[in-house]
DNA sequence: GTCTATAATCAGATAGAC
DNA sequence: GTCTATCTGATTATAGAC
């Protein structure tokens, strides 16, 4: 098949972008095509309304999960640790995509929750896979959700000293719930 | 001094749920104006510009963020129990309040992350002032984020099992923590 | 495949009656 | 203190040229 235009991708990562920079009210079709560098018109050619730049969103966020799972997993520093580094990237395609559609999610977009509801879930279960323990999987969860939600809103955020922190926390508890009788060797 | 007008609280109200249930976007003068049954000159009158209004909610969420905390502090059940079991609650007028102003926060109004950023460092510090440690404390803090921030897209939420889950593994770190040389003992 | 021009709709705000 | 009516500007979407 010949290349997907450019434009298209252009537009999608515009949209995302002032989604997450300036929220829902600012991401109109004009802004996202000045931020795109095309006209509107142009704009409105491969998106013929706003919900179809919706659902382009939406489907890319579905893509891309399924992508980060499978790091997730195969990432050699663990799939708990991974979860919690990433977290705090608010500015690389996946977090920018995930923080744009969980705006959208805030508005008439029902098909916004599920796509974000099928990632929360898969990496759940990714890092229960690894840590064992369910609780203990689901409060890693939760910390990447905070996260986000913190960086989202740029909240004073965590450094790199304090997500290690966490991990070396993460890492403990979970040797101590693995040795039932005796924690910590 | 005479009671306040009941119909500036409504508005408010009014304003704060419609930004939960619906997004920023749905949230406009004439929606919330209907809501609260009054006419948009009506809630023109308490409130002169959509500006105002977000000031309005601002406010409140201040004002219930410093209730909260004495609530918090002085929880029989603990700070940590306290701040997770209400992380899950949308519905009563704080969580309303406080999930309104982070959807604000993502659009132009500076003064809404300042709001958000101080109810978090007081809860952080409230926890850490019942677990001791510091880095147990962020975990806390930011589970309880991650909870609202799950919520408030309507997420396949969390039940009580589970938040008791939460809490017992927070306990047993926090216990482990504390005697330093054998955990749990 | 991308543009300009424009129509239709809707949001925010003002004026003035009651 | 609350209402109706109205104005202005912004936003989505369409039509048709290039």
């Amino acid at each position: 098949m010949p290349p997907p235009p450019a434009a298209r991708a252009k537009v999608l990562r515009a949209f995302a972008e002032l989604l997450v920079e300036s929220g829902e009210r600012a991401a109109t079709l004009e802004a996202v095509a000045d931020r795109a560098g095309v006209s509107k018109g142009g704009l409105l050619y491969h998106f013929p309304s706003k919900d179809a730049l919706v659902d382009g969103v939406l489907d890319h966020l579905s893509a891309l999960t399924s992508a980060d799972v499978e790091t997730m997993r195969a990432a050699p520093e663990g799939a708990a640790d991974y979860l919690l580094r990433t977290s705090t990237v608010i500015d690389g395609e996946f977090g920018v995509v995930y923080l744009a559609v969980s705006r959208l999610a805030q508005g008439p977009y029902p098909r916004a929750r599920d796509v974000l509801d099928e990632a929360q879930a898969a990496w759940t279960q990714t890092v229960r896979e690894e840590l064992g323990d369910p609780v203990l999987s689901r409060a890693v969860s939760l910390m990447g959700e905070g996260l986000y939600a913190l960086a989202s809103f740029g909240a004073t955020g965590l450094g790199d000293r304090e997500i290690d922190d966490l991990l070396v926390l993460v890492r403990d508890v979970a040797a101590a719930r693995a040795t039932t009788a005796r924690p910590r060797a």
